[in-house]
RNA sequence: UGGGACGUCGACAAGCGGUAAGUCAGCGGUUUUUGGUGCCGCCAAUCGCAGGUUCGAAUCCUGCCGUCCCAGCCA
């Protein structure tokens, strides 16, 4: 396995360094284990999210610290909900983060004549039965109460079906025709003679096959009975050698069920280990809530640059290195936790401010009018492509009379500690000149402002002045003349509230959307280097954010997704101030 | 009130009987041609609570409290 383009960092988690990693460690030393093989099962039926990314990243970065085998394997038993083009999208994205596992590619669904053997020797074992409840009836033998969230529930034991009893060969010759489809969808099932009065409501004879007359997007029609999650999954492990089958704490309680296969179907020994999954504030991590977003088109799509999923997050301008740096950050331990967005953010900025080329951008307009300037003269002024990064050079900007500068950078009557353009107030338009505001226009039938006047100082080109003295405040630009339309999309969170599933009861959490999350600006301007940016490309507008190219970019016009913003002090004082 | 798990700073999270790491957020300062970056400093007399064991407890024991998960023929 790989693990991308940049080699791991000093923060890579090593052996021991988690219990789940300490816990690997102990089963080589103790030998129950002689070496380590994971797996990352996908279902296909949705995209991936970062809270996946915790997942395989937990599966391969094992695999890897202890020179083991990650396998990637689609858990594809419910042909309902899977599709083709959902495998293709996890395999995708997977890869974008800098996973790969070359030959050990599987599906469950290839799995199934090895399934349907294990079962029926369960079957011959005495340890399954066919059934004929209905799924009411069922629901109702298993002895529990009616789901209300805060009522305290009555548990009492299950009670067995009647069928529990049946002969090994009537068995053997119903699950037969169950497969061979002699039966209608739902009226037979095949369960696990367990214990129906465990205490453990998933003991109490799991159902192991269900008749679903569906079309399976890799099986075709050549099934009509599919095996249920419980009873497949520990026999796929095993069918792979899977030393250690890594999961959610919700697969806790399923664990005696997962060992009690594995035992009484006497196959490879596969161990499961719970961890806790990753949730982040603002956001929901759900593929069952993202695809109600994408089907009700509350979001462009999958990919939605608002999305939590891997493309959403590419689309934006998330680097598979940030993402793995939060990773590496956040941990992994059983305490359900809520990670801050902003941990996130910081990482994305921090790989970003050493990587990402500085260009300057306007994104809300205003003419600046330099009225000592020569008339039609261009000059050009050299910037600095990455302060953090002197490999990157430099280029060239033309800088003329008439320029955009940002609607936010001047106030006709600043507010107290603002340090950027106001009439009498001095400025450096970044690498170009010093400038004096001397004016404004406004519009005489709106009274809105139109353009700002100013006068530069020929003596400092470059932004330097040569009598040193003090210009507090630097401000972006680019030449009117030279500027390249381009289209901003700005976004902020999707959901306003921390945590968006916790709803007063009766609430959709969907309506706590913000239906303003995402902003498009169609007329900024970029300095024209930016013209032959490329879908993909990433830049920090100077003093605004980190940008993405977007794919909806064309010849005429290059698209920006808003990334991450730039830490914004002044932001702070502002609202401090009111 | 059946079962399974978890409770260490606002958020993550080390800690594994010897006297509370680190990160993000926040706050203050400094550097700065990005109000960015960097740098410096502050931010848990205390580990859900109460007892107990011990020379010594976040770590062991007991009890309590709180939170999450489970009643799909989904995964």
């Amino acid at each position: 396995m790989a693990t991308g383009a940049s080699e791991p960092g000093a923060s890579e988690p090593k052996p021991g360094s988690d219990f789940i990693r300490e816990a690997v460690k102990a089963d080589l030393s103790s030998g129950r284990f002689k070496d380590v093989r994971t797996r990352f099962p996908p279902e296909p039926n949705g995209w991936l999210h970062i809270g996946h990314t915790k997942a395989f990243s937990i599966d391969f970065g094992v695999a890897q610290d202890f020179g083991g085998v990650c396998n990637l394997r689609f858990d594809d038993t419910n042909p309902e909900k899977e599709d083709q083009s959902y495998v293709d999208a996890i395999k995708r994205d997977i890869r974008w983060l800098g996973y790969e596992w070359g030959a050990n590619e599987f599906y469950a669904s290839d799995y199934y004549d090895y399934l349907y053997d294990l079962a029926i020797k369960l079957i011959k074992k005495g340890k399954a039965y066919v059934d004929d409840l209905s799924d009411e009836e069922m629901r109702q033998y298993r002895g529990t109460a009616v789901p209300d969230k805060n009522n305290i529930t009555l548990t009492p034991p299950g009670k067995n079906s009647p069928w529990r009893e049946r002969p090994v060969d009537e068995n053997l010759d119903l699950f037969a025709r169950m497969k061979a489809g002699e039966f209608a969808d739902g009226a037979k099932t095949l369960r696990a003679k367990i214990d129906m009065a465990h205490p453990n409501l998933v003991m109490r004879d799991p159902v192991m096959y269900r008749i679903r007359r569906e079309p399976h997007y890799r099986t075709g029609d050549a099934w009509c009975i599919y095996p249920m999650y419980d009873f497949q999954h520990p026999l796929s492990d095993a069918k792979e050698g899977i030393t250690h089958s890594l999961c959610s704490l919700e697969y806790e309680i399923h664990r005696p069920l997962y060992d009690w296969f594995i035992q009484e179907a006497e196959v490879f020994p596969s161990r499961q280990i719970e961890f806790a999954r990753l949730n982040i504030t603002h956001t929901v991590l759900s593929k069952r809530w993202l695809l109600r977003l994408v089907q009700e088109k509350l979001v462009s799509g999958w990919d939605d640059p608002r999305m939590p999923t891997l493309a959403g997050l590419r689309r934006r301008g998330y680097t598979p290195e940030s993402i793995r740096d939060f990773l590496s950050r956040i941990g992994i331990a059983k305490t359900d936790s809520m990670v801050d967005i902003q941990l996130l953010e910081h990482c994305l900025r921090e790989d970003l401010n050493k990587r990402a080329h500085r260009v300057m951008a306007v994104l809300k307009p205003l003419k600046l009018i330099v009225d000592n300037w020569p008339a039609g003269a261009v000059e050009w002024v050299d910037a600095v492509n990455n302060p953090e990064d002197e490999g990157a050079g430099t280029r060239a900007l033309p800088f003329t009379g008439e320029l955009w500068i940002e609607r936010d950078d001047f106030q006709a009557v600043p507010p107290p500690k603002y340090f950027r353009l106001f009439p009498g107030n001095s400025v450096r338009l970044r690498y170009g000149y010093i400038i004096t505001c001397t004016g404004y226009d406004t519009d005489p039938a709106t009274g809105e402002l139109s353009a700002v006047h100013c006068s530069y100082d020929p003596d400092t080109k470059g932004g330097n002045a040569p009598d040193n003295r003090k210009v507090k405040g630097t401000i972006h630009w680019v030449s009117a003349s030279h500027a390249v339309p381009i289209e901003a999309r700005l976004y902020e969170r999707l959901f306003p509230a921390e945590r968006p599933m916790d709803v007063p009861a009766g609430t959709d959490w969907l309506s706590t959307i913000d239906p303003d999350s995402a902003q498009v600006l169609q007329g900024a301007y970029g300095e024209p280097s930016l013209a032959s940016a490329k879908p993909g490309d990433f830049f920090q507008f100077e003093r605004l954010g980190y940008f993405s190219c977007d794919p909806d970019t064309r010849d005429s016009r290059a698209v920006f997704n808003r990334s991450v913003s730039l830490k914004d002090s002044w932001a702070k004082i502002e609202k401090k101030q009111g």
